[in-house]
DNA sequence: AATGAATGAGCCTTCATTCAT
DNA sequence: AATGAATGAAGGCTCATTCAT
């Protein structure tokens, strides 16, 4: 019995299911059949409502990238001192929402589909950008030209991603520790 | 026209075939038929020799390690002062064999594949252990205690890596440098 | 052109199919294509509806089996007088329904099939009971130990089977005649 | 180091292990390469030396033929009663030779096949005349009418194979009794 | 709003067979 | 006498996608 207004319901059903399928199965090698079994819904409902199945991991990637946005939008806004941004946006990075294994096996397999997919690696790219337009936002209160210290701190933020996403176990809570501690060694080397 | 002794002339060829369609195709989603014809033979034979499509991957895979390996090994052998030793590490991990589009590529994609194949997984193990091994090895030159500069600089290069894979134009020649002075701005700041 | 409910015919005709692809070929050499072709239906929809070439063929024996069965039944039922059993039993197994070419030879290839499947030996192994247990009821109207004279019809009967399946031609119409009198013949050896 | 003289020995080698290998996997689906390799051979000289896997196959079903006919023989020539000749024919039928497991296996198998293979109906159908005709020769010691017991008996020792080929574990010894005193009662029976 | 029914296309894999050596 | 090399053809199975309801 249908009702109205469960589009966004099916919706957000659909995309959390993409996202845990990718997730537990470590790869995109991923079925409609399986999403949505999971979501509850036919096969043909998901491609009513995203017409393809690369739409439909393109609306996961769109939420994941929405998240970790959010999340690194509340960290910064609470951050009233300049000084401290850095820390906070590492942080933010690094926080639960972003770092669950499921999330980060899946923001891989967005990085390989960026390889065929113009989209995808569309969406990759303003998340590059706007990780490293924070950076240098929050580097400025530190160093003038925060440029190279901004590529090697997204690398290594992306590094500590790809190696989290092999070590299934670990994730180890302390990365942005690390990271945070290797960005003020860089910073401090610059400054002289 | 058969003729004897092709086996290994057929492997590697199989191998090279895989390498290079992975890293146009830019993801796993490459047939047999295509890396058959490629390899200019029929899939029945790839599969003679390699026994189904994963062991051609892991066959591929254990290619890339073995020359990335070779690289390392070459830079290390031909470096005569240790404190030269991370210089030449780092540029060997960005030599151009190492850094062909293709093989980064590849290298990303069995990133992938380690998600769901254990042997898969246990391969990259094997690089990530061996590449901080030998930056342990490089910083002990400069470092009593480096363990949280391998780390860093581990993640640094992977990152580095994974970011090439996505931009295809560039492949920073200049990455070496780059990872190459943050890592003295780690040494020098850790060495306080 | 899809309507709902299909289900339950679109398996019958498959179950069809299936038989008279094997009683035609003269062997389980049938591809799941031939099979639904003949069924009017695509390769996959047989794969949805059963989920193997197997299952297909364990389905195909069930329907022969329970058309025997509902053969014997209906024999035994309309026969009143204890001592008519024998006979009507007989005639059942040797009626048309079971005894149509096609039916005989796929009969046959389920008994090589029962080989390597234990799903079909269970099924066989349940049909050979039921003949048992048939003839001793039938029997006991004339015999107080039953059992050689069971056996030996038992073995008689599978074996004409196994003589009609060869020689195609025949399937003479006084086979259950024949049997019956030897039925008959051993009965009264019996007595004495 | 290919030797002179050795065709008679492969052919052999390659026949076993057909019938073997039928045996075993309960089932015509046997490939070339599995006998070759039980023959110690390679593919290309099975094919060398039958031209193909049918008429391997029939060189199978020709041996276990000839097999069986010469225990028959054998068995036929050692008796000089007339009347003894009835016994001794089942007793052949039964023998440890063609009562193998992996022979009475392999004989199954060779009647689906005769479904589709002339030759191999040809071969079968020689065998039951041969039967039939030794039946009739060993009844006319005690009958003037055999036909009818012929018949029966016929039918019942196929039977009995064919339950045995499906219980694979008894093969009851005890099987040429039964099929003895069955045929003393026909006998009785007809004598009246 | 939602789905059961259905399929075409494609992939992995197997195998009998051939051929040059 | 014997085999390694190689392939064409085919089969089972999966899956994204469509359509009528």
């Amino acid at each position: 019995m249908p009702k109205v207004g469960m589009e966004p319901v099916r919706r957000a059903a659909l995309v959390d299911a993409t996202i845990g399928m990718i997730g537990e199965a470590g790869s995109l090698d991923v079925t409609v059949g399986q999403i949505a079994k999971r979501a509850g819904v036919s096969t043909a409902l998901a491609h009513h409502y995203f017409g393809g199945k690369d739409q439909i991991f393109l609306a996961a990637m769109r939420h994941i990238l929405s998240e970790y946005s959010a999340e690194v939008r509340l960290a910064l806004k609470s951050t009233s001192a300049p000084q401290d941004r850095l820390a906070a946006l590492i942080a933010a990075n690094f926080s639960p929402t972003c770092f669950k294994p499921t999330t980060v096996n899946a923001w891989l397999n967005f990085y390989v589909q960026a390889q065929s997919s113009e989209d995808a690696a569309r969406l990759l790219r303003i998340y590059q950008r706007r990780l490293d337009s924070n950076l240098r936002h929050a580097l400025r209160a530190h160093l003038s030209d925060p440029t190279p210290v901004v590529q090697a701190l997204a690398a290594m933020i992306d590094g500590v991603y790809l190696r989290a996403a092999l070590s299934r176990s670990g994730l180890k809570r302390d990365a942005a520790q690390q990271v945070l501690s290797a960005a003020r060694a860089l910073i401090a080397e610059q400054k002289q």
